[in-house]
DNA sequence: CTTAAAATTTAGTCTTACCTAAATAATTTT
DNA sequence: AAAATTATTTAGGTAAGACTAAATTTTAAG
């Protein structure tokens, strides 16, 4: 049976929260879903009791994904970034605006409009943010792009993804030229307060780490 | 506050069995949304006591929309056949395939997305089947087709609307070439049994009642 | 190591939207 | 026009998934 909505939601924040190889917390899961951290409980309790069980789950320890609730999980990634590509690219959606409206769209759209899409788009690999997008057969691949906040003058590299939520932050960035796809160079780095001062197409910026520490890249060789 | 996934088919699905004028029965609307007679009972009931009401209802007299409960169905139904028509057009889906996905997706897109497609498509007016799409400003548009099995030898027409939900049945339709915007001219009646021969492109079939009633022209002048 | 604070869980409710079974009303048949 | 059939409504339940308040456990501070 396919997970309800809810479900699916608490699969979704449960893979995102774990990612750093660490049991999500009620707290934070509660946080993440804008719901009461006893609700989770309840909910946790549920999957955990499901057959076959979709979470691990110790009380007091916080929750993982069985590798049944990992695949869930994936899948509604998987729909999720298809879709913000794919509004961006047929509907002029902005990377601001996607994501609301591909966190409704996820839950409902069939197998064979996420084949659709995906052939339509050319299977691509990452969604307008830049954020990997799950394979046909639910393996996620592993990312090997680098904070902007580590590279030093002289550097240069592409940008990969940029991990914000924030519709104004985005807009920001975006306004900057810092976009996947983007070239850029690193000219100066400031001890003091971890500035970077980066070169993006004619046009120099200062970043800070708020910023920095967003954008993934790929080095130049 | 947007009604609900459930009261939103509760609406649409009246509007449809109203659209002859006559007051919806809790049978029919029960047979249509696949529930039970009792729980469509339950249902009308708080519509109607929703402030404002969405539905005017009498006790064994059947059901008929308020104008707000006409509005939340013509939303709905304006979704619904944008979506149709916007899954045909850039996802390459045939028109036997596309109901069931936009009768998901049309509860949780937003006026934007809507708004969106509408003008991708270029506003269109009628749906992959035909129908009327309902205005922005949710007027539904009247509609001046004759249904096929009202014509006579010699009279030439264009078809316009197919009312079919059988995806069989569109398929065999589709594969006579019977599908709107399409030339046709009728070569004889049979007042017997009613059938009309018909000349679609190069092609003449023979068609029943149970088809020429389902197609819907314009009458050449 | 004990206490205060924070996090988590339990227990008990609520709402939505469905269900079954039984009661009542409307319609049709004889 | 009464009886039988069909349609509709009422009454009482259930399952999801949320909530609050209270109890408990864990963690952090002194």
């Amino acid at each position: 049976m396919k997970p309800s909505t809810s479900i699916q939601d608490y699969l979704k924040r449960i893979y995102e929260l774990t990612e750093n190889g660490l049991p999500a917390s009620t707290n934070d899961l509660a946080r993440e879903l804008n719901v009461r951290p006893a609700s989770v409980t309840g909910m946790i309790q549920k999957l955990a009791a499901e057959k076959p069980a979709l979470v691990e789950y110790q009380k007091h320890q916080g929750v993982t994904l069985t590798s049944a609730g990992k695949r869930a999980a994936l899948e509604v990634i998987r729909h999720h970034r298809l879709l913000e590509a794919w509004l961006v690219q047929t509907l002029g959606y902005s990377w601001d605006e996607v994501h609301e409206e591909a966190e409704r769209l996820e839950h409902v759209i069939s197998e064979d409009f996420e084949r659709r899409i995906a052939a339509a788009l050319g299977n691509p690999t990452r969604d307008p943010h830049g954020e990997l997008i799950p394979t046909a057969d639910l393996k996620m691949p592993v990312d090997d792009t680098t904070p902007l906040s580590s590279l030093r003058a002289s550097q240069s590299a592409t940008i990969q993804r940029v991990v914000a939520a924030d519709p104004n932050l985005l807009r920001h960035l975006d306004s900057l030229g810092l976009t996947p796809g983007i070239q850029i160079e690193v000219i100066e780095y400031s001890e003091f307060d971890n500035n970077l001062t980066v070169k993006v197409g004619r046009k120099v910026n200062v970043l800070g780490l708020n910023i920095t520490t967003k954008i993934f890249v790929e080095i130049q060789k």
